[in-house]
DNA sequence: TGTACATCAGTGAACGCGCGTTCACTGATGTAC
DNA sequence: TGTACATCAGTGAACGCGCGTTCACTGATGTAC
């Protein structure tokens, strides 16, 4: 049971990490295969296209964030709300870093885009579920008298994740000069900031 | 002067409209010809390659948001914080809109993003620099006591261009219902709640 | 236990196609005298 | 003004290459009797 699958997963794994490291536009059949330590001809013994072994690689090794958001919203309450933007927000910028490259590299091939969105439907997930998540956590919190009253929480969650996520986008650019905040300052930041405000 | 230079032109908008509608991958010599209404051939009169006709595209074709930014910084103070946040947050919205589909489509193709990124530093621009000005724009205004003394500027300014980056790369993923909130409300909101802050 | 056959993961070599690029050429426009 | 030549934007057709994919095959493992 271990070594039958294990052709299968180590092709996967190459593909990601050959997505990640050379793009998705260099990452071939024959660099995939080559990688996996298989021929090509192994892969389509496992996937019917090179298309559908992409597909596979976004819905079996790529993170996600909106699960990981649900469960920490749903968690008791006994940590400030500074606490859990704080760690919403740490959270994010890693899930980011690790998956906006790929996700962005998909802009490339539309096609490839829309079946990965297709299989993320299929999911009931997709990228605007976490701020949905965080809208949600947010509502809850004004409810309990923890947030301001008339506080617009989704502009808040874009805010935060937004920070997030461009952090990840330009993490991933190739500039050299990088002081590169560490992510739980920057995370620290983003939700002491957006809690308190800029504002005289 | 006009007819001469109209068939680089032509085949300039050509690749940029092709990359923005079937892809950076699907953006061939072939296409590019068609759409320019000119041969395969033509392509290599103006530019030594696809690639450096690429990077062509990128340099003159896509809008900046610096040179914005800083026109409007530099501008007379006469408006409030948030009516300037609100327009630098609108006008980062639409470049983000306009431009993000194509810089994310990059990471499929490393090299060729390297050579952007080399492209625009020759230029002394990049894709950090409207953080830096709208950062800068925040410390004068903090100087000038119309933002709080200990605000963060830095946090400040990656959570509202964040916001509006993510909200750029959303509109263009395939998903179909999108309620999709106007541009300006979405800019209002933005520079409303990262002024007021949610917190209680 | 030994033999005959079935199954199945995986392979090496080839396939056709579409790509980016180049080549020898054309026809229009400008220039010298 | 007419003639001979230079320049130059642009072309049609071909090129070689690397891609995704397929094919006939192998060798190991399982199964029936």
């Amino acid at each position: 049971m271990l070594t039958p699958m294990s052709t299968r997963n180590r092709i996967l794994d190459a593909a990601e990490r050959l997505m990640r490291t050379i793009g998705l536009a260099r990452t071939t059949t024959k660099e995939i295969a080559r990688a996996a330590g298989c021929s090509e001809a192994a892969l389509y013994k496992h996937f019917s296209s090179k298309e559908e072994l992409f597909v596979r690689v976004l819905e079996e090794r790529l993170p996600r964030l909106g699960p990981l958001l649900e469960e920490m919203v749903a968690g008791p309450g006994e940590r400030s709300v500074e606490e859990n933007l704080t760690e919403i927000a740490r959270r994010a910028a890693l899930f980011y870093e690790s998956s906006f490259p790929i996700a962005a590299s998909l802009y490339a091939e539309p096609r490839l885009l829309k079946r990965h969105h297709a299989a993320l439907r299929e999911l009931g997930t997709g990228p605007r579920k976490p701020l949905l998540a965080l809208s949600a956590y947010l509502r809850a919190e004004r409810e309990a008298g923890r947030v301001r009253p008339g506080a617009d929480t989704d502009a808040a969650a874009a805010l935060l994740l937004g920070a997030c996520a461009q952090r990840a986008f330009l993490h991933d650019f190739p500039g050299g000069e990088r002081p590169e905040q560490p992510v739980e300052e920057f995370a620290a930041a983003l939700a002491r900031t957006v809690l308190a405000g800029i504002g005289v």
